[in-house]
DNA sequence: ATATTAGATTACGGAATGTAATATATCAAT
DNA sequence: ATTGATATATTACATTCCGTAATCTAATAT
């Protein structure tokens, strides 16, 4: 195949509807696309030509007579992609195949914050782990990058945390492409995690959901019909916003400030251990905590009506499933509610944050969003 | 013309552009809309041959070299469309053209608030304005139904407010048809005037904008990336929910029930006068009521970080303007506001519900969100 | 008069899809 | 075994819609 192949609109959707849907044949692909037999023939041959899928015939099956169907796959070594999470604590890397499963994995500690610093040791982990995996440079779609923080009015600069609050004025688009020798895409955490959670995580199948992601801030991102919404000021399903920093809020920054207030020497999230949690004012911490996730989902399912709403973050996992145990109830978010609430889920994996990021370049090349260009039927 | 003739998908981007945007030459529309001069020739070839579109020199262009700009124009007698809203009080009928001119239009009050009743008053009034104007009837595009109230699981079944509680469980899709001659579309009122804001509002040129509804309950809208978004349940925006019914809200029918508490005889948000909201009951309810709003505004902004809220809806004019006035501050919505707020606005026209519902039909026929079918480039 | 300029059009070619007919491989019935 | 029925997939050709390159049009500037 022609390497990194630019994809159509339609080869684009097959892509994707395999991915969501797993593994289907021509005919059901045709009906589900709106396109028909003949044509979608033609773009499985190409797909099929670049090595993006593969072909086998259908085993299980309970349909007799007929054609024995041939069912489509993505093939996973087809395209590799890499990906970085920094947060004040650890680096995260990643080298992932198309459909998400983690060839190579690190995480590095955090010893020296600066700007240079994070991105020498992200690169490098790449690098080595592309040679010493054996994969072909040219296969690699990118590396994606994502971090804490949300965006400012300018698009390519980012409101630093204040854990990062050292680092220079960094136009993210120019500044970070040095220290990478493959195409770099950038977004904040939360909009790497709703992606992480499209691409490789139960949600797939999910045209509306939203993700609340609770690490030392709070923040957010949500997937629309099947697309990343991001608003006016790329500033959309910024939970935090919400929940003023003068006032208590469930954030990993408020948890540890609450720690060191009542004595514990506590400075990365990471240190917080089950003593902690068995602590009466962490009991307080979380039971107010739990309460305001709620009300805060309570408030996306009126917002966006979505099919569901996953928690996430660098918060201790203890808390996490707390939050999700506690707001899955059956009637999960109180009176009046005419409509099925969304489900309330625990994301997937999340102990790999990196993964997520890992997906950007992925969305860039094969996200029927992100396409420019001939669209010949089909939506 | 061929009548109702149904639009290619670019076609309709120029119908559009032009609503929107207003008038502008081909060469500019081959610009914003990323098609070549020649495409943009031939499709306004054909629009214009459909009669959709008329053609005039620019007097007022400043440009004095080269060939004289042609500006096209949306031909507003090229389809009319007509609109109903009712709410327990009345029942407002319009007949609009193209660009939302209402040709003519109609107050009723509602004696009756069987369905019956109010279907046949809104049939009968349409039909003979329809005749009166001498509207060729295979040039109305439909009849817009809107009213108060949200969707039920059975999108086709709305959840009946109070005041229409006797009514039977009736399917919108099948028994609203029978009462008019032609196509039948309904929406609830929140829909019915974020579209109308959308089509013919001051928010035509918005791709992301939200309008609240405040009747005699809460109600809200969303356009996002130039589409009406509804949600898994159609249920999105439903604002109304975060507000619970138990709880004093800003709400047409609490301001009836506080006014009723302290002995006012009142039935109908109608009958609210000036008289009423000098009352020092009435300033405590306002002011409660705007710092409601004002935080659901501040809530909608995090969401959706949309270009501007609309405000709108049934309760008196005079309330409405003050939670504008009140909230369209420098720093409208408080603290930690990184990006440009949304704007604060009010409806337009807003005392003309029915144009809105008007809007559902050609919404149909013209927006490229509801086309389905060839698309040969653009987005 | 002639060149220049901005807007619009024409003639042709290409990309992507659809339609109608046909091929393929399996089961079921003779 | 042969034939027909069936579900799936493919081929050959036509259609739709767009873009490129060249050309036309009507005004100003020289």
């Amino acid at each position: 195949m022609t390497v990194l192949k630019k994809l159509t609109y339609n080869e684009r959707r097959i892509v994707n509807s395999l991915r969501s849907s797993g593994l289907q044949n021509r005919l059901r692909l045709a009906h589900d696309l709106g396109l028909t037999p003949p044509t979608i023939t033609r773009l499985i041959t190409n797909l099929l030509q670049y090595e993006l899928l593969s072909e086998h015939v259908d085993q299980s099956s309970n349909v007799k007579k007929g054609f024995p169907s041939k069912l489509l796959d993505i093939n996973p070594e087809a395209i590799y992609s890499a990906g970085v999470y920094f947060d004040p604590d650890y680096i995260y890397t990643c080298v992932c195949d198309l459909v998400g499963n983690m060839v190579i994995h690190e995480r590095q500690e955090v010893a020296d914050r600066s700007f240079e610093s994070i991105m020498n040791l992200s690169a490098e982990s790449i690098s080595r782990h592309i040679k010493s995996a054996g994969i072909d440079p040219k296969k690699v779609a990118g590396v994606g990058v994502s971090y804490p923080g949300h965006y400012t009015p300018d698009p390519n600069r980012v409101f630093r945390i204040k854990q990062f609050e050292s680092w220079p004025d960094v136009d993210i688009s120019k500044d970070l492409s040095p220290y990478f020798d493959f195409p770099v895409f950038h977004m904040n955490e939360s909009t790497a995690a709703v992606l992480g959670e499209h691409y490789y995580g139960a949600s797939r199948n999910f045209s509306n959901f939203c993700i609340i992601r609770l690490s030392y801030g709070i923040g957010g991102s949500v997937i629309l019909n099947q697309q990343l919404y991001l608003g006016k000021n790329k500033d959309a399903a910024e939970f935090g916003g919400i929940f003023p920093k003068s006032q208590p809020r469930p954030s990993g920054q408020d948890l540890i400030d609450t720690l060191r207030a009542t004595g514990h020497s506590i400075n990365r999230l990471s240190e917080v251990n089950k003593e902690h949690l068995s602590l009466p004012e962490m009991q307080n911490w979380r039971d107010r905590s739990t309460e305001q996730v709620r009300w805060l989902c309570l408030v996306i399912a009126r917002m966006y009506d979505p099919e569901a709403i996953v928690i996430s973050g660098t918060l201790p996992n203890a808390l996490l499933d707390h939050f999700v145990r506690a707001i899955a109830s059956p009637t999960p978010l109180g009176e009046d509610f005419m409509v099925t609430p969304p489900k309330i889920v625990r994301a997937t994996k999340d102990n790999f944050p990196q993964r997520g990021a890992a997906a950007l370049p992925i969305y860039n090349l094969f996200s029927p969003d992100t396409f420019s260009g001939f669209i010949t039927k089909g939506r």
